[in-house]
DNA sequence: CGTGCATTTGACGGGGCTCAATCGCCGTGG
DNA sequence: CCACGGCGATTGAGCCCCGTCAAATGCACG
């Protein structure tokens, strides 16, 4: 979307337009200056580091990504995960404050920070996606804030009907992540979301066909717990 | 700093900037729908609430004041306190999601948000320190977030190092808010929050010669604490 | 000097963390 | 087809930090 409007903007010689369109074999050469390419990852492998300097912008096509901030010690603070759709990368400094890694396999839509911001700088409505973009990044990371102060059911449940609702899912949640992943998300450890889980399953709110597969049984009872 | 852009962009008569450097006796009514006003709180007052319209932005000039939301059984969760200079209440929906208080006597700069919005749709350079101040808050909101996972200690040497630095003191900070704000800030207790400072004196990291002023006797152990 | 509120201090219990063992899923090779 | 190994997830036991409840203290103001 904020990325749509930006490529709007530029307007494309023919020959970039189908670069644009095929799956680049190196999306770091060739049409990434003007309006943006592709790249994939790996899972488990880093798109941007905390403290390099933040030269692009990204759009998820597909995939699931996490961007996280390590204390010295080694903990880790997950702050969010991107789904397809979302914008990530996008910092007010020069450089990330945060690193960002594949998940699952992950393919991104690349932008160049300075064009963008080049592009703000002349278009109206580009500017106002690029401030819708960081408010609502900004409101997600407060809603985050909240969870972190709720019991470890809360969060739990907080979580679950959280991704049921960004993957429109009707009742069952395939979980990209790792259980270390969602501990570090909700500031728990991966032993008490398991056994926050267990006992959901056990309550019959939920049901764990797989570890990674959730059947929400009861919401209300999950929207209930959730505060 | 942005209210400054975009009271640049607004042509003021004369009669108008009279009013605003005066202190307004009800800026309610007056100057604030063109070029914004004036307005004081006592402490303890609202100046906004959860989903609240998002009519106004604001800008403190002095005092401090709190922003924080509710959860549905009264815990609170301070989401940021504010001081001279900031700009809050700024949001990208119709509604404000989160309330805003005045924690000491606080006077703020006010502008209609419809206005703003308006005035970055055709400044380019309100539009950018429109999403600058946005970003900022961003920032701040993340690393509170990494606050919230940290051990009682550590977040209450977080939050005296990080008032030491916002509010340019040496070595002396005036706690303008009380221990309940302090707790439910940190995602703390009062009572472990009054614990933590009392175990810093006996350490000799602090100093406390009245509950509300801190005398930072040893920085680099807090800053070893902060992880 | 007394009243009221903020803060401190104390005693106790529990929720979640730590450390450790076991289980279960899955790919690989015999 | 099964044995085996590896990694993620689950389960268990014990403990400790911090929350809860309650009382005492300090401080501002009439």
């Amino acid at each position: 979307m904020l990325l749509d409007a930006f490529r709007a903007t530029v307007p494309l010689p023919p020959a970039l337009r189908d670069v644009r369109r095929a799956p680049a074999p190196d999306p770091m050469f060739g049409c990434i200056e003007l309006a943006g390419g592709r790249m994939s990852f790996e899972p488990n492998t880093e798109i941007f580091g905390q403290d390099d300097p933040a030269e692009y912008v990204y759009q998820v096509l597909s995939g699931t990504l996490r961007t996280y901030r390590l204390l010295s010690d080694g903990r880790r603070q997950v702050s969010a995960f991107h789904f397809p759709g979302d914008v990530f990368g996008l910092e007010s400094g020069a450089e990330h404050v945060s690193s960002a890694e594949a998940v699952t396999r992950t393919s991104v839509l690349v932008v160049r920070r300075s064009a963008l911001l080049a592009a703000a700088a002349h278009n109206a409505e580009v500017a106002r996606q690029l401030w819708q973009a960081t408010a609502r990044e900004l409101q997600r990371s407060q809603e985050h804030g909240l969870l972190l102060i709720k019991s470890a059911p809360e969060r739990v449940a907080a979580f679950l009907l959280g991704l049921a609702e960004r993957l429109r899912t009707d009742g069952t949640v395939e979980l990209p992540m790792s259980r270390r992943d969602i501990a570090d998300y909700l500031g728990l450890t991966m032993e008490t979301v398991s056994r926050t889980l267990t006992q959901f399953e056990s309550n019959g709110i939920i049901e764990l066909p797989v570890s990674r597969r959730v059947v929400l049984r009861n919401r209300s009872a999950l929207r209930r717990l959730n505060g």
